[in-house]
DNA sequence: GACCTGCTGCGGTTTG
C-alpha cells in the first residue's frame, strides 16, 4: 500500500473515510488540482460548479468523490443524476464508477436506449445511488412519470453534466437546460449543477448556459495542472488536379480509383504513411468521403508492401461492428493502429492515447482542433499535430481565394489561436424555437395538460426561453392550434391535438435534433444528386455541385427539391474546405497573418513560400488598407469578419438593390458602376441598423431545426436571423468603412 | 463539399 496523500490536503480530509481508503488502495499519491478545488465547493452544495480541466486530469473523480461523500452522509434514498451526450460515455463511466461504488454499496444505474427495461424498472422501484442517463432518455422519463417525479427524485442531491461544450449553443443543449429546469420545478427546490469540460473558451458564458436565469451563483474551477507540451507543424501541398471530363467515369475498379486521385492527395497520403506507420494516430480529413478515400489509400500501401494493415476508417455512416473493429484495433496493445475518422473519435470513447494527430484541411473550428489535439500525447510526452494544407496550382484567372491561399492561411490562424487557448465564443443568443415547441408538448405530457399562462411561466418567464415575450408565445399557440398540434379546452387547459398526439407518441419525439435532410438538385427534369443546405438560398443564388456551377431557379421546401440551371460564364470559384461558418476571431487572425512579413516558425518551407506569395498579392492589391476592390462588372468587399457578419452584409446589399453574394473571404457585388456601391454603403452607414426579420424575408430555406416547420412565418424569420445573422456587427463594419471616405480603385 | 449525437413500449422468441 502506498502512502496516503501526503501534502496535508484539506480536501482529502473532507472525504468520507471509506473513500479515503479507496484512494489509498488505488495508490494515488495526491489529489489533482481540479479535485483539490472541486471537493469543498461541491460539498458545500450551495452553488453550481463548472470544472474546466484537460483530459485525463481527473474531472470525473473531482465531481464524484465529494458527491459520493455527500450521498454516504445523507439518508439512504439520496441520488445523483449524471447526464452525458453519448451512450458510449455512459458505458465507460459505468465501468469506472462501479469499482468505487461497489465497495461503498452505492448502486450505479446506466439508463439509455440500449439498456434493458428490467434495469430501468429496478431503479424506479428504488431510486438511489448514481443514475447515468442521456437527455433523450431523461425526456422520456419525465414525460412518462410526471405525476411521480417528487417520489422518484425527492432524494436528488446533484445534477452532473459531462462534456458541457458539446451542448452549448445547440438545440439539444436548449433541451438539456429545459430538462434541468423542469426537475427544479417538479421538486420545488434547486439542485446544484456540476458541469465538466476540457475546451471551454468562455467560462462566464459556460456558467450562464448551465443556469440561464442565474438564480444560483456558480463556482468556476480552472485546473492549474500544466497542460501538455505541444509540437505543431503545418505542411503546404500544391495540388495539380486532373482534367476530368466526366467524374462518373471514375467510379469503377481499383485502377480507376487510383487514377481519379489528384497529385496533392497522393502526396499527402504518402507522407501520412511514411510518418504514421508503427504507432497509434488519428487522421481527421473532415468528411466521410475523405475518410474512405484516405483509409483505402493507406490500407493499399500496406498491402503493396505485404505488411499487416495499420489503417482503419471510423465515421457515423459505418455499421456498428465496423466501428468497433477500429476501436478494438486502437486499444490492442503491441500492434500499431491509426484511425482515419470524422468527429466520431473527437471525444468520449476510450481509445487510449495516440502519438499524433493529422488534420487534413482546416478543422471545423479552433475548439474542435484543440479537442482533437487532446487525444494525443502519452504520459508525459508532447502532443503532436500535423496540419496538411492543400492549395490549388494557380492559373491566369484563378479566384482570389486561391491566390490568397485561403486554406493555408485559415489553418495557420486556427493553430495560432489554439496555441493561445482561444476558442470561438458560443452563440448563446440563438432562440431555438424548435425546441420550445418540443418542450411545450413535453410539458403537456408531463402534467397531463397545462394552462397556457403556466406553460409560458415555466418555459419563458422563469425558464430557459427567456427571449420569448408573451405575445410571441400566443402567436405560437395559435399556429400550433391551427395545425392540430394543440387544442385548448373551454377551461383554458392546453392538450395535444390530433397531430400533436401522433408526434408525441412516436419514440422519435424525445430527441431535439433531426437526422439531416437533403435537398434534391434538379435540372431540366433530371436529378443531379442530393445535398444538405446550410447556406441561405434565394432565387439566383449560385451553387457548386458535381464539379459545375449552378444558379437556383426555385426551391420546394415541402418536396425538398431545388430546380437549377447552369450558371453563365466565368470560371468555377473553388470553395475548398467547405462552407463551414467561420468566426470573427478566425477571419481577423487571417487578415493579421496576411499583413505580417516574417516567416511563421511552425510552417514548412512550401507552406511559408505559398504564404509569402499570398502576402505579396495582399499588399499589391492594397487589401491591407482598403477592403474594397473594383473589378470588371463587380466590386469585391473584404470585411475579414465571420460568416454571420458576412451573411448580414450580403443581405443588406441585396435590400439596397444589388446582386450580392457571400463567398467566404469576400462579398461579390455585381455592378458596372462601383461608385454606386460606395454610395449605397454610405447610405447604409447613416441609417439605423436594419430589422433582422425584414432582411431574411426573401431567404427561402429558413428552417434550421427539427420542428421549425411548425413555426408561424414571423417567428420562423426571428428564429432564423437569431442563428445566422449579426446585424450589430455588420452595421458597425459599414460605419467604420464609410468613415474612411475612400473610394474604390 | 461537414460532422456528430439519440429514442418507447410491446409482442414475440430464446435461454437459464
Amino acid at each position: 500500500m502506498s502512502a496516503s496523500p501526503s501534502k496535508a490536503s484539506d480536501s482529502f480530509s473532507l472525504l468520507d473515510e471509506r473513500i479515503q481508503r479507496w484512494i489509498w488502495q488505488s495508490g494515488w499519491s495526491e489529489l489533482k488540482d481540479a479535485q483539490e478545488q472541486a471537493i469543498p465547493a461541491i460539498l458545500a452544495g450551495d452553488t453550481d460548479v463548472v470544472i474546466a480541466a484537460a483530459t485525463a486530469s481527473g474531472k470525473t473523480e473531482a465531481a464524484f468523490l465529494p458527491i459520493l461523500t455527500r450521498l454516504l452522509s445523507t439518508e439512504a434514498s439520496s441520488c445523483v443524476m449524471y447526464i452525458s451526450p453519448l451512450k458510449a460515455l455512459i458505458n465507460d463511466q459505468w465501468w469506472r464508477l462501479e469499482g468505487l461504488c461497489e465497495s461503498l454499496e452505492i448502486p450505479v444505474t446506466p439508463w439509455h436506449g440500449d439498456i434493458a427495461g428490467t434495469k430501468k424498472r429496478n431503479f424506479k422501484k428504488s431510486p438511489t445511488g448514481c443514475l447515468l442517463i442521456t437527455p433523450e432518455s431523461l425526456e422520456a422519463l419525465l414525460m412518462a412519470n410526471g405525476h411521480a417525479l417528487q417520489g422518484l427524485f425527492g432524494g436528488l442531491r446533484y445534477l452532473v453534466v459531462d462534456e458541457l461544450h458539446a451542448f452549448i449553443g445547440t438545440e439539444r443543449g436548449k433541451q438539456l437546460q429545459s430538462l434541468m429546469h423542469r426537475i427544479d420545478r417538479a421538486l420545488k427546490r434547486f439542485t446544484p449543477r456540476i458541469a465538466l469540460s476540457a475546451t471551454l473558451g468562455d467560462m462566464d458564458k459556460a456558467a450562464a448556459f448551465l443556469r440561464p436565469n442565474a438564480a444560483v451563483p456558480a463556482t468556476v474551477i480552472k485546473s492549474n495542472d500544466a497542460g501538455q507540451a505541444l509540437k505543431v507543424l503545418v505542411k503546404g501541398f500544391i495540388d495539380y488536379p486532373l482534367a476530368l471530363a466526366d467524374p462518373e467515369a471514375w467510379v469503377g475498379d481499383d485502377a480507376d480509383f487510383e487514377k481519379s486521385l489528384s497529385q496533392g492527395t497522393r502526396a499527402i497520403s504518402e507522407h501520412l504513411f511514411k510518418t504514421l506507420r508503427g504507432s497509434n494516430n488519428l487522421v481527421f480529413p473532415n468528411s466521410r468521403g475523405n475518410v474512405e478515400k484516405y483509409a483505402a489509400l493507406l490500407r493499399g500501401y500496406c498491402e503493396d508492401l505485404g505488411l499487416p494493415n495499420e489503417f482503419w476508417p471510423h465515421h457515423g455512416s459505418l455499421a456498428k461492428d465496423v466501428r468497433e473493429e477500429t476501436e478494438a484495433a486502437l486499444k490492442a496493445k503491441g500492434r500499431p493502429a491509426t484511425a482515419v475518422c470524422t468527429t466520431t473519435l473527437e471525444m468520449g470513447i476510450d481509445i487510449g492515447s495516440v502519438k499524433s494527430i493529422a488534420q487534413i484541411g482546416c478543422a471545423p473550428s479552433v475548439a474542435s482542433l484543440r479537442q482533437r489535439l487532446g487525444r494525443s500525447g502519452r504520459r508525459g510526452e508532447a502532443a503532436i499535430l500535423r496540419c496538411y494544407a492543400l492549395e490549388a496550382a494557380l492559373a491566369p484567372h484563378s479566384p482570389l481565394s486561391d491566390v490568397l491561399r485561403e486554406n493555408l492561411v485559415q489553418s495557420t490562424a486556427q493553430v495560432r489561436l489554439s496555441l493561445r487557448s482561444w476558442y470561438e465564443p458560443p452563440n448563446i443568443g440563438g432562440l431555438h424555437l424548435s425546441t420550445l415547441i418540443q418542450q411545450l408538448l413535453a410539458l403537456i405530457a408531463q402534467y397531463g395538460g397545462i394552462n397556457a399562462a403556466d406553460a409560458w411561466a415555466v418555459l419563458c418567464g422563469s425558464g430557459v426561453f427567456l427571449g420569448v415575450p408573451k405575445q410571441d408565445f400566443i402567436l405560437l399557440l395559435r399556429e400550433l392550434a391551427k395545425k392540430d398540434i394543440l387544442i385548448q379546452t373551454p377551461t383554458g387547459l392546453l392538450l395535444h391535438g390530433r397531430v400533436g398526439e401522433q408526434l408525441v407518441n412516436h419514440y422519435s419525439f424525445y430527441a431535439a435534433f433531426a437526422a439531416e435532410e437533403e435537398f434534391r438538385l434538379v435540372h431540366g427534369g433530371k436529378t443531379l444528386g442530393a445535398l444538405p443546405l446550410s447556406q441561405p438560398v434565394e432565387k439566383g443564388t449560385h451553387l457548386i455541385f458535381a464539379g459545375k456551377r449552378w444558379q437556383v431557379l426555385s426551391l420546394d421546401i415541402e418536396k425538398k427539391v431545388i430546380a437549377v440551371m447552369p450558371a453563365l460564364g466565368g470560371k468555377l470559384p473553388k470553395f475548398d474546405g467547405g462552407n463551414l461558418p467561420v468566426d470573427d476571431g478566425v477571419r481577423e487572425e487571417m487578415r493579421q497573418i496576411l499583413s505580417e512579413t516574417l516567416p511563421i516558425p511552425f510552417l514548412d518551407s512550401t507552406a511559408n513560400q505559398l504564404l509569402q506569395e499570398a502576402r505579396a498579392t495582399f499588399q499589391s492589391m492594397g487589401l491591407d488598407s482598403l477592403p474594397l476592390l473594383a473589378q470588371t462588372h463587380c466590386v469585391q468587399l473584404f470585411p475579414w469578419r465571420g460568416d454571420r457578419v458576412m451573411n448580414t452584409l450580403a443581405l443588406m446589399l441585396k435590400q439596397a438593390g444589388f446582386q450580392a453574394e457571400n463567398t467566404g473571404l469576400s462579398i461579390i457585388i455585381k455592378t458596372d458602376n462601383p461608385e454606386k456601391v460606395f454610395e449605397a454603403l454610405h447610405g447604409l452607414a447613416v441609417s439605423p441598423p436594419p430589422d433582422p426579420t425584414a432582411l431574411v424575408a426573401e431567404v427561402m430555406n429558413k428552417r434550421l431545426e427539427k420542428w421549425d416547420a411548425l413555426l408561424p412565418a414571423e417567428l420562423l424569420a426571428k428564429n432564423y436571423s437569431s442563428h445566422t445573422l449579426d446585424v450589430a456587427g455588420a452595421h458597425e463594419f459599414i460605419k467604420r468603412l464609410a468613415a474612411r471616405r475612400h473610394s474604390p480603385r
